[in-house]
DNA sequence: CTGTTAGCGCGTTCAC
DNA sequence: GTGAACGCGCTAACAG
């Protein structure tokens, strides 16, 4: 049997009592007491029973999930994801409340997040906007002891103590290889459809995919970046007038407003043989994955990202350790034949 | 609030054992008595505090893990993850055994589960070797209610309870896609190096790479499988001898023992252009990809089929639901680029 | 500063 | 058949 708060409280000498304020770093104990007590905790091996704390205390989490008002299957899913965590938290002791900003409004944000500090809940996760103010208030925030998680898109060089996401550089690069890989000996020109140069996961996927085009594949040229604000309608004309470009040889989506892209392949491109590989798996691009509109699809799983936040910020919250391996996102390749 | 024992054993007028017996389906409780209770606990929306009733219970999980006693990286991997696992037993309530059997040993695995039957697990997680015999004492040990998964290869046909695993038929249709899209425009013949075509998982990767490679990339032949027995040597002996051959144009490794594939591929191809893709991230396959000698490695998480696992049996222990989404072991593809 | 005591939600003796 | 009472490991009043 492992040993419980008696067997130390009698080791020690001292109360329950006194063995559970320093466990909880609770004032009101002399220095010679609280050492008496951390040795016997030492000594027997103590492992506290969260589950035990936990009930005794009546412990929610209250946690908070901060998402932009983002119109596009990618943010319905990760919504939806959240959704599904709200359910299971009778099961999970949480208490989930879900906040849309203003999508790449830096002022919305700071706002939000300073009415939080008031309301107390024991976890944030954040979809980040990259913007100096943003993270002034974050390194406040984490200063202040709230648990902080970037979700999707980091803010690097604040404080917040983790990134729920994928390694978006990783992401550009290999997008960049399997382009070239795939398109083998020929040259030509390759297209870039991005969201928006001011949010940072973006620019580092074509940071990324820039660095190995001119490393590894100097026969291929990258145009111009088109900005489609992850917007279907305005990506689908910003394609639909590149693809004039008959020297065009291959597109890389790295954004959202795949429904656009894919509309204006259609329309413009059914004849010629492109080479084409976005991110995000919704409908729309599995979809044209099965029909060869599209080469490759690479992913990240907002589901696995949503429980990661959770498990982080709880286990922040209690102090405890995570199992690292089990909270990094992958990035999910998928061509046709190994779809979910 | 949400309701508890004491809630239900007032609206249904009973006393908390009565509430008990009903929940826990134990005998003693007539008839009428026993559907009060049952609409209370639906009126109420009641739900199980599982925790709590651990807790109370003083219970834990007795697991045991079977696996093939053999010499090669996946499985020494596979090995330490399950130690992993045993390390957070007193936080999980787990007690988890591990037991070796000789590989391919359709006799040893079923002493084994038939010793098992006696000292009664609460879930056995296994690495099936693909027979009758193993099948009857699975289905056998099933109907006497023990919660079965298969880790790695499953058997099919059989009545165990999940498969924490990827699909190797996808498995297999994406490694013929990568190389067929790799090798573009050139034509040429294929080595295919298994370990042994006795075991489900190995036969099944074959199978769809041939089939991808019928339909779709016509231009490459497949050469007859090479049977390494998952051993670096043999299989070094074998590709050596195969890249006698001037038209092999790309190579599938679909088992273990790449090592000796590696080193062949050092010695012999230096300075042919061969496209390789390989099964299972290890230190070798991971050299390897980084100095581009093989090109793209297709990857179980062994950590992830061992913690998807453990859950799968608690849950089943416990008449409870899982996440199905997050039990599903994806197949990772590692380029150079996003290696963990 | 420290100890006593009464729960948290549930399972399990025992009597009745 | 049914119920009262106690304990699981821990926390939180309230005394002292």
């Amino acid at each position: 049997m492992r040993p419980t708060v008696h067997d130390i409280a009698a080791a020690a000498g001292v109360s329950l009592a006194t063995v559970d304020r320093v466990l909880n770093q609770r004032p009101g104990v002399r220095h010679v007491t609280r050492e008496k007590v951390e040795t016997a905790i030492r000594d027997l091996g103590y492992i506290r029973d969260v589950a035990a704390a936990n009930l005794a205390k009546g412990r929610t989490y209250p946690l908070v999930f901060i998402l932009p008002a983002s119109d596009n299957s990618f943010m319905h899913g990760l919504n939806a994801e959240i959704r599904q965590a709200v359910l299971r938290s009778p099961a999970e002791r949480t208490d989930i409340r879900i906040i849309e900003v203003p999508a790449f409004d830096p002022a919305a944000l700071v706002s939000v997040l300073e009415g939080l500090s008031r309301e107390k809940p024991c976890g944030i996760a954040m979809v980040a906007t990259d913007a100096p103010e943003v993270r002034a208030v974050v390194d406040r925030l984490v200063r202040e002891r709230f648990p902080i998680v970037t979700l999707v898109s980091d803010l690097t060089g604040s404080l917040r103590h983790h990134y729920a996401g994928v390694d978006n550089i990783a992401a550009g690069r290999t997008a960049a290889r399997l382009l070239g890989r795939f398109l083998g000996p020929r040259k030509g020109e390759i297209a870039v459809l991005a969201g928006s140069m001011l949010v940072r996961d973006h620019r580092e996927r074509l940071e990324g995919f820039a660095a190995v085009m001119a490393e590894e594949f100097p026969d291929l040229a990258i145009l111009p970046v088109l900005e489609g604000r992850d917007d279907p309608e305005v990506a689908h004309r910003l394609v639909a007038d590149a693809l004039g470009n008959a020297g065009i040889v291959g597109i890389y989506s790295l954004g959202a407003g795949n429904r656009g892209l894919i509309r204006a392949l259609k329309e413009k491109a059914a004849d010629r043989t492109l080479t084409v590989v976005a991110h995000e798996l919704t409908a729309h691009t599995r979809a044209a994955l099965i029909d060869n509109t599209i080469d490759a699809i690479l992913n990240q799983d907002a589901g696995h990202e949503v429980r990661s936040a959770i498990r982080i910020l709880k286990a922040k919250a209690d102090g405890l350790a995570v199992i690292a391996a089990q909270e990094r996102i992958r990035l999910d390749i998928f061509l046709k034949d190994n779809l979910p």
